[in-house]
DNA sequence: GAAGGTACCCACTTTTTGGTAAGCTCCTGC
DNA sequence: GCAGGAGCTTACCAAAAAGTGGGTACCTTC
């Protein structure tokens, strides 16, 4: 109870402490779905940690963003998103995709077609995404200015 | 307006509707502040790029989501996060400081004791990311899940 | 006096990420 | 008949991110 603390005794405690907070920090708004117990971000290894790692990825909230008002085409997506390769576009929708995010519709036309567009979940995601998105657009300026 | 489209002539012109309606998709919640005409994140250059690469790095996040609640100290950082290297969390907390996210309180005690806390605009920045992180932790056992 | 805890920094190496450039298929316009 | 666009894929390489291991200074506990 000293002023820097008895140290050794209660550093377990304290850690399993700080650990159970983030958890609930976390989870509190998801209690359980489907029986999941609410996966824990800050748990390694974990789920979440894979998923938040592919939707914060550089181009991956760019995509998700453009997508969220209306489907687009593979070229529009490419000149839409500036400075995007092709291949970080390619690999980007097929990571959403198989994630369950963006649905791709191919149509079997000369020249081939295809439209990017959001599933259900991906419009879900992209309606945390958006007010994220504008504030860093309304903010950038400030951050970046004032060091 | 054949069924394949007249092609070459009106490229350009779609190409601007469509960078247009991107801009408009993440600018219009935030049309100027201080005159900054909302920074568009699809052009490439610019600052909210570089923002949005530090907001939603793969340590970034769960910094300032840990942080969301209450100020910790550096040791509770680093075992709340699990698998963060002392190197990643001294890097995050030192970009995050430089952004005017975190607020980094050093005690010039023995032995050392040095608190971080989120900034008022790293708190407006949490809010956003809060809801983002707790949909993922709910909905990545589904992703991962149904592959 | 050896170990361990606090809060780091630095150099080195590994892993991951991202860019470049080429190729491919089929068709259209010049 | 050759360029060029559509929508990709693959191989190769450079750059950046992240992990590893060591060291610092000072104190406390064993």
């Amino acid at each position: 109870m000293t002023a820097t603390m008895p140290a050794a005794a209660s550093q377990p405690a304290a850690d399993a402490a700080v650990r159970d907070r983030l958890a609930r920090l976390v989870g509190d708004a998801a209690p359980a779905l489907d029986g999941t117990p609410a996966a824990n971000v800050f748990a390694a290894g974990c789920a979440s940690r894979v998923v938040l790692d592919h939707v914060t990825s550089k181009w991956g909230v760019l995509v998700l963003v453009a997508l969220s008002e209306t489907s687009l085409r593979w070229g529009e997506l490419r000149r839409g998103i500036e400075g995007i390769s092709e291949k970080m576009l390619a690999q980007t929708l097929r990571a959403l995709e198989a994630d369950g995010l963006v649905h791709r519709d191919a149509q079997p036309t000369i020249p081939p077609r295809v439209d990017y567009s959001l599933t259900g979940r991906g419009h879900d995601l992209a309606a945390h995404l958006l007010p994220l998105v504008r504030w860093v657009g309304a903010n950038a300026g400030d951050i970046v200015g004032g060091r």
